[in-house]
DNA sequence: GGAACACTGAAGGGATTGCTTGAGTATTCC
DNA sequence: GGAATACTCAAGCAATCCCTTCAGTGTTCC
């Protein structure tokens, strides 16, 4: 059936924010940050049980933040660096968007001409 | 009284990285990016009612990555920079640990003199 | 004063999340 | 071969999420 209120979940971008929105997760990425491990070293800091643990490795991994690699019996887990930066792009560009703005109002500000106040500058002011 | 103040960091993390889970708010987010809105001005592009929209500007809000004013009937939404500089510092204190990690794994292959890898740490080159 | 406007709050419903338990598979050790 | 290890899968359940509708509240306009 299809689902009416099924926004894009697929966007890598909305898996990202919402696999680092876990506190169980993040502490994992932290881990993972300093070195690689297997999926029962990174359950050990926790109270969780291994297969919540495996739960959370695969949301980090469809999420593109983490990579694994199965030999033998053991699963190895590591930062995986594209997730990443995709997140710090959007954030980074939202930033300098904000910025110019920012630099833009000051500019008015300094050397003001016509006056801010109103209302030609974004809609904004009612 | 039960005191927990001990994972209040974490807790507005979680916040923040929630609130930018839903490719709606992120598309709100970019919106004040590129200057304050309305509750109605930012429901504007999007299909959904505008309680939807005032849920959503709640949940920005509370994450620390909007501030909101109202003035009269209307309530004007604007870019907090606290709550990205927070989610923005978690992200670089990670990337600079697994950067660091990576380094430090080059320096070892370029001179090893006593290499703690024996088969503690993870074969992550066989 | 009354109508239009801009939210605001509560209630609900369907989907998803995060966890547990229990059973199963594949690999390594003795 | 048999036991221990390291996951892996499925089912189920309480909590949460996101959305809707409907009924307000407070402001502004005429």
């Amino acid at each position: 059936m299809i689902v009416k209120h099924m926004l894009d979940r697929s966007d890598s971008l909305d898996k990202a924010f919402h696999a680092l929105a876990d506190p169980t997760r993040r502490a994992m990425v932290d881990r993972l940050a300093r070195g690689p491990a297997s999926v029962s070293a990174l359950a050990e800091p926790f109270e969780a049980t291994l297969a919540a643990i495996v739960q959370h490795v695969q949301v980090l991994e469809r999420a593109g933040l983490i990579e694994t690699e199965k030999r033998g019996r053991t699963r190895t887990c590591r930062i995986a660096g594209s997730g990443f930066e995709q997140v710090e792009a959007w954030l980074t560009a939202r930033r300098q968007l904000w910025e110019r703005r920012f630099d833009a109002l000051g500019a008015l500000l300094a050397a003001p001409e016509e006056g801010p106040e109103a209302s030609g500058d974004s809609g904004e002011n009612p």
